[in-house]
Formats: C-alpha cells, structure tokens, sequence
DNA sequence: GTCTATATATGGATAGAC
DNA sequence: GTCTATCCATATATAGAC
C-alpha cells in the first residue's frame, strides 16, 4: 500500500507524462523527459512504475471513461432527444477537459495494429460509443427521431468533437483563434455544442 | 538531375516509408525498417534523401493536395449543393484513396507546437478547408443554404471524414466489419458519401 | 551506386551507495 | 526512497572500399 505523499508524486509524474506523451507521442519522449519535467529523479520512473511501457498504461488507464457513468448520467433524462443532448454535452466537456488525454487516445486508435494497449482502448471506446447508439435507436423506434444511419451518425458526433479538440492548430485557423489555448475557451465550448445539438436536430428530425 | 530508374526507387522508398511512418509515427520507425522493407541498403537512405528528417518532409510534401486542384474541380459545377457535393465526393475519395498519408497528417496536427512540418500542413490544409467554407458561405448568401455556424460546419465534414478513415478500429467495431481492409471498400464508401450528404441537405435546409 | 564497418549519440534500465 | 554511475541495446549518419 502506498501513503498518501508517495500517491502524490505519482499523480504527479503521470500528469506529466501524460502531458508529453500526448504532444509528442510515446516513442518521442524520454523518461529523461518526463523525469526533468516532474522534477524527480531518473530512476524513480522505474522505481515507481516499472518501465516506461508501464508508466504508459498507467497514463491511459486511470483517464478512460467507463459506459457506467454514461449510462448514469443519461439515465436520469426522460426524452431520448434530452438523452441524447446530456451525451453531447457530457462528450464535449469531457474531450475539452481531457484534450491532452484524447490525443493519446487517438494516435493509438490510428495505429491498426494488435496490441494490447489498442486493443483495450478500442473496448473501452466501442462500449462508450454503444451507449450513443443505443440512445439513438430507440429513439428511432419510438418515433421520436426520424431513421437514419445509425452507426454514422454515432461516428460524425464523435468525429466532430474529436477534430475540434485534436487537431486544435486546424481549429485555430478556421475559427480564426489568435492563442491556441482560446479554442478551449467556454464560449467555444458553448458554441460547439449549439452546432452539434442542431445538426442532430434536423438530422434526426427532432421536434423541440 | 536523377533518371526514371532512380526515381521509380525513390518513389518506393518513399512509398514504404509513408506505409511504415503512418502506422507507427516517425520516432517509432528506423531507417532500418524502412530500408529493410525498402529491400535496399541501410545507407541508401542517407544517399538519397540525406537524412531520415529530410525523407519524411519529401513523404508528406509530395502528397499535399493543392486547393487550386480542388478549385477546378468544383468549379465545372453549378448549383452551391453541386459544388459541395463534388467537395464531398473528392475530400472522401482523397481521404481513402491516401489513408496511410492521412494518419501522418493529423498526427502532426494533433501536436501544437510550431515545427516548420506542423506549419506547413497546417497552412496547406486550411488552405484546402478554405475552399469548402467559400462554398457555404456563398451558397448562404445565394439562399440556396440556410445560415449555419459555417466554421463549424467546415469541421463537422472534416471530422466525420477524417475519424472515418483515421480511427480503422474503432469504424470497424461501430459498423460491425471483421476484415480491417474492408473498411475502404467501396460499399462503405458510398454509405459514408450518402450520410454526409443526407447530413448537409437537412443542416443546410437544401432543397433538391 | 552500393555495401561494410564504424563513429557517435541517445535512450531504457538497474546495481549499489547513501 | 533517492541518487550516481554505468551497462547495454539501438539508432542515425558517414567514411571508405568496391
């Protein structure tokens, strides 16, 4: 069992490991790096963790959504129209409070290679994702959405917010953003989430 | 000046290395791998590119798609819906026609630091998303679309487009495919083509 | 142009002192 | 728990033979 100050220093070197990991990738960053940056010793990365591979699962698990929490939090609106607009509101600050996480998500969902660490990502993402499609198929079959393509229409909600906040130099020209860190201002993220619930308004054909 | 044999081998090394670089990312690969793959000598490498830096500039210079090209493209149409449709039709063809070379990209978009390649792409592709809001925004002026947040618009068909072609595992799992190449076949094309079009006819209020 | 051999650097991991 | 010193593997790049 670890104290609470050695959790401490953990919590720490895993924020900056994820920090780095997430502008560089993981092959691009040294645990010479990520040592400097959290201002401890070389060593302890393999004290602490093990091994860089370690440290890097440990980055990506702590970090992941469980369904779970989805399914709770949506659980509580009646409408699918209420249900499916909590999801987008619940997906958009997620991915704008966890940017630098998304981006490590994302660089090892476009490796299509079996590993172990893709591979748990992709369940853990399917499951999260389900939970949307789920919301908008019963909403086609109780009439309260008009029927669509279902499974692309889960990926346009999660591509529009992915792209939004992974590839924040792209949205900074388009949305003609002077400081990067702006684009994750609330009044884009306000913003963000008007366009999408209309889209998925006439999309779907929801009456309001 | 170089001969027609020794660009046709550069062009494979080139064409092995963007394979390699796109599944893995640039620090994960060695020229070794590459030359390996390459089948060619490890110092070949160095020879003709100079080093590995300068051949992975030379893989994504040479497949950069020019907005002039997307111009004259659009430009036989008509109607603002013809001009956007054919925008789709080409952005998706491109995007599964070149989808090692898109992982690169938006990997190197995803850091937001200024290196020369970030800067480059990230000037090229707003160059080319550039075109596609010109279109919206005069087929708003021309009321043959409805007024949307344009700048987000823009985002939404670059992002279902790209998490489409770009997260292979996770658009396997949502559409229920088993064979990870047939993602790109030409069944999913066409659905993917009549979602995103469906998608703007009803947020853009386009009357057919 | 092509290859071998090698110089040089960097990174991950750990042994062992404190 | 923390640090220094070091081992060992791997990488890029190039000099020089053919």
């Amino acid at each position: 069992m670890v104290d609470s100050k050695t959790q401490d220093k953990r919590d720490d070197i895993l924020d900056v490991a994820e920090k780095l990991f997430s502008e560089k990738g993981f092959e691009a960053i040294s645990i010479r790096e990520i040592s400097k940056a959290a201002e401890i010793n070389i060593a302890m990365v393999s004290y602490y963790f093990g091994s860089k591979e370690k440290l890097y699962e440990e980055v990506v698990n702590r970090k992941l959504i469980s369904s779970e929490m989805i399914i709770k939090y949506i659980e509580q609106h009646e409408t699918y129209t209420n249900k499916l607009f909590a999801i987008v509101d619940m997906f958009i600050n997620k991915f704008f409070e966890r940017r630098d996480f998304q981006n490590i998500i994302f660089r090892e969902m476009a490796m299509n290679q079996r590993t172990g660490m893709a591979e748990l990502i992709t369940n853990r993402l399917h499951q999260n994702f389900s939970v949307i499609q789920d919301v908008i198929e019963n909403g086609i079959k109780h009439k309260e959405f008009k029927k669509v393509d279902v499974e692309l229409t889960v990926m346009t909600i999660i591509g529009v917010v992915k792209t939004y906040t992974t590839s924040c130099s792209i949205a900074c020209r388009v949305l003609k953003i002077d400081d990067p860190e702006k684009v994750y201002d609330d009044k884009y993220k306000k913003r963000l989430k008007k366009h999408l619930k209309e889209l998925l308004v006439t999309h779907l054909e929801i009456k309001l």
